[in-house]
DNA sequence: ATGATTAATAAGTAATACTTACTATATGGC
DNA sequence: GCCATATAGTAAGTATTACTTATTAATCAT
């Protein structure tokens, strides 16, 4: 009834599609067998998008605190996915790699990743989806003031 | 580099923002004193939508398991925001019904909520914003397989 | 040279949400 | 009416995501 109570605004939205997609991958790569969680390969695909990088570049790129980021490379690195590194430059940094073994873990990630965008894009045409990137791209500049 | 690897997909920004708003709910939660969680003032708003009705179908409605639903209530319910009442339908339901004291602090919600919402929306105009909910809403249609 | 800052991490905590197993009650078939 | 099955709620346990605080080692600025 009351309007004033509703669950259908923008926050319930993108949380309820947050914890759908989450779920889906979640399902996906358990089905899968690759072993990793959906917070692990967000970091792999950050690290494959832009390379070596410093632990801490990776946390800011990402938007997470450094500590967040060092315990999801914990388990990659357990995994032997990525490789920590020292960083010539400063030895108290590190840098991060991925290893030839994550080449075939990313593939996977990229397919199932691929297979859920789909099924969220259902029967939309392709100038509402780019428009949907579009809009969503600059709500979140609006939250983290950049880009 | 790789655009196959690109951390500005559909998921990558909706788990994004789904992060950006739940800590910006939170830190303004906290601000204000209201000591309740985002997913605590979520069952709260659900509740006040659809009024009293039974756990399992808040549960339902809310798109969660009803044990998840059930640990809410538990903490709310402390609080005296909520109360279980017997079903008289059925002796192993509990109605949910929201008590006085749950006014002030759903009026304290909903403020902070349009708070978040604005900041989100920042300068967009009235037709992105209202497309950009049409077509969030589709696509969480395409997910749960309803509307 | 030293005082402040930074990079990484150990330790602890909180929120979100699940599964499994259990109890009590309800319902449908015979 | 009786019993098998299903349902409502919850206790217990777990996993993921992500935070804060404090510590150590190294770097930078004055």
């Amino acid at each position: 009834m009351s309007l004033r109570f509703d669950p259908d605004t923008f926050g319930f939205l993108v949380t309820d599609l947050a914890r759908l997609i989450r779920a889906d991958m979640d399902r996906r790569i358990e089905a899968a067998g690759i072993g990793v969680t959906p917070g692990e390969a967000r970091t792999l695909i950050y690290a494959a998008r832009y390379g070596v990088l410093r632990q801490n570049v990776l946390a800011e790129r990402m938007g997470l605190e450094a500590m967040t980021v060092s315990v999801y490379l914990d388990r990659l690195e357990e995994r032997g996915l990525v490789k920590r590194m020292p960083d010539p430059a400063d030895r108290r940094a590190k840098l991060i790699r991925l290893t030839r073994k994550a080449d075939a873990v990313l593939e996977a990630i990229l397919r199932i990743a691929g297979e859920v965008r789909a099924r969220a894009r259902g029967e939309m045409d392709e100038e509402s989806w780019a428009r949907l990137r579009d809009l969503l791209k600059q709500v979140r500049g609006n939250f983290t003031g950049g880009a």
